[in-house]
DNA sequence: CCAACATTTGAGCAAATGCTCAAATGAATA
DNA sequence: TATTCATTTGAGCATTTGCTCAAATGTTGG
């Protein structure tokens, strides 16, 4: 019974129709990249708080390090990655620098997320 | 007493009501915790594949393997944490174990990401 | 210019992650 | 009962992650 239409390394499939019919309706490779990267983003305590606080109000860096008891270091090198996947930016005042979100849905995600969480109780 | 409510590790402040403000908007360290938990099941393509492939129909292990082309192992060691967090449940079919999405929320939570990554072309 | 300070950056390290491989388990069938 | 097959599980391994530490940048004020 070899009906392999595909190259799926010697897996036995029990029903081919419906994994050909749900592999299409899945985004491509890239797609799903990106919708890990973007919840990987919010995987991670420090930046769960850090997105958090700065939903509410901007900050600066040593500041935020306060806020979540951290290192100063480990706040910016986190907050790199935020301004990479451009979550965050910032503004400079003086040796300050003010970080604020730069993305509304990120918000939203986290807000839904909370609901989420709190259902589960 | 004193102005110092917590240890912050010798960390210069520049706005302290700021600091404290916004610290108690935050959620506890363990609502945090549970948060980032959320997101970190979702951080991984292969995860969110097979999210996304049981919210479309139900399926077993070895289906959703070839579907994504990844070793059942592989699958099967998803499952597990994604059942540990009462993500997806399964059925017994004779040999066969068909899972399920368990929870509604986090097809809306992948869906609510799938806007932003769609909107940041 | 120089000193002080906020921030950034790179290296290094321990812990976590996600896979493969081999073996174990559980259920249907000969 | 013995065998076969879907699934699960544990161990091992390479890669990634998130921190600390030390040093570099960049900006303000003396």
């Amino acid at each position: 019974m070899g009906v392999e239409t595909k190259d799926y390394c010697s897996i036995t499939i029990v029903n081919l129709e419906k994994v050909k019919t749900v592999q299409q309706q899945l985004p491509d490779g890239e797609k799903i990249q990106a919708l890990a990267d973007t919840f990987k983003a919010l995987s991670d305590p420090t930046r769960i708080q850090i997105l958090m606080a700065l939903a509410i109000e901007e900050m600066c860096v040593c500041d935020l390090a306060a806020l979540i008891n951290l290192s100063v270091s480990a706040v910016s090198h986190q907050l790199r990655l935020l301004r990479n996947l451009k979550l965050v930016k910032y503004r400079r005042e003086g040796k300050m620098a003010y970080y604020s979100l730069d993305d509304d849905h990120i918000e939203v995600l986290i807000h839904q997320a909370q609901e989420h969480v709190n259902e589960r109780a």
